[in-house]
DNA sequence: AATATATCTGAACGATCGATTAGTTATATA
DNA sequence: TATATAACTAATCGATCGTTCAGATATATT
């Protein structure tokens, strides 16, 4: 009984996302939401609650959409040093690809919230955890394989890519010459093979 | 004649600073700013113009102290690997200082303005081009004193360190868990090692 | 002391913010 | 086909946004 709806849910969430990524939740208004979605203004709201709740399923359509398909080759669990390597090169051409100008909701999300707001800090503090734990996993399948010497803190190397990771998100964001891009990529891909054998 | 200001213009943009430093541009009011700046709303506007201005006037400040602070060593005309090392560990204890829950000016301005505001973009291109020559220069100072090894690309060590940078300020803004931005500089720190003979 | 002028005060501007509501339309069920 | 119900439309809510202005106040100059 009743009508049926004019929208569908997972497609709001997705522009929604790419409005969000765009330009953040403080400067994406609720008109830019209901032009950009093409929904009515009641129907937003009674799908989604408000802004903030909106905001939110869209962090989580961006982990599952975006995000998975960067590092998901990278999740997999026989990923090693191939993978990582697949990774640096996808940041180096990441200029020219969808992220260019945009960077990562996840990583925007991070500077813009700060420590303040409580959702969005456990949505960053997971993104983190995700992006350590990737690069961990796929060291010490490496590592497994003989392929990393023995001297070498995996856990450290995990989280210094996830470092290197947010900063090129930075620059991919701004629209950085993509010449530091690739240069920064390029040592990281350097330093990758020092720690083989 | 006529009055004289209650207010100082420098004292002003410095507190200014540190508001759109925590809440962003968008993130911070007129209200919060004639609130935290202890000045008439009147004053403000006759003092700066608009919003704009004010924080046009907040980076140029940020670039001439906090960033001036942390990457002033690295910026002196003798500045080599040591400099660089402790600019590292200032990122490694930041979660404890003045930079825990902010992050960067700059960085976070990169992230909110992105690629299409064509001021804030200018100043975050001059950004981004400072910390890498910054980084190149030591280098270089330290190439010529025969402390790197022949093969190493400076210019690229220079731009990972500033990719790596910018990824530590997000870590920083978002009060990430200390061990993982530590382990980050370790790596850094260890790589920089292996650059010198 | 008188005057000119710059700054201060506090109210208010129109625009837009996020969010809501009353009334209309369409459809699944009985 | 009649009815109940869910989604639609469009107008509008109070609050806050960035910004401005008229009138009061204070001070450097004459």
């Amino acid at each position: 009984m009743g009508r049926k709806k004019k929208y569908d849910r997972d497609t709001l969430v997705e522009k929604a996302m790419e409005i969000f990524r765009d330009h953040g939740f403080a400067g994406t208004s609720t008109q830019m939401l209901v032009e950009g979605l093409g929904v009515n203004r009641f129907s937003l709201y009674s799908e989604f609650e408000n802004k903030q709740k909106l905001f939110e399923a869209a962090l989580e359509k961006y982990n599952q959409t975006v995000t998975e398909q960067n590092f998901g080759p990278l999740e997999a669990p026989d990923a090693g040093i191939k993978e990582i390597r697949l990774l640096l090169e996808f940041f180096a051409s990441a200029i020219d690809g969808p992220a260019a100008g945009r960077g990562c909701l996840l990583c925007n999300t991070a500077i813009e919230f700060g420590p303040e707001d409580p959702t969005g800090q456990n949505f960053v503090e997971k993104y983190f955890d995700r992006l350590s734990k990737a690069f961990y996993k796929a060291l010490t399948n490496a590592f497994a394989k003989g392929e990393i010497r023995n001297s070498i803190s995996l856990k450290k190397e995990a989280d210094c890519l996830t470092a290197l990771s947010l900063g090129l998100f930075v620059m991919i964001r701004a629209k950085a010459p993509q010449r530091i891009i690739i240069n920064a990529t390029e040592v990281a891909l350097e330093h990758l093979d020092r720690l083989c054998v």
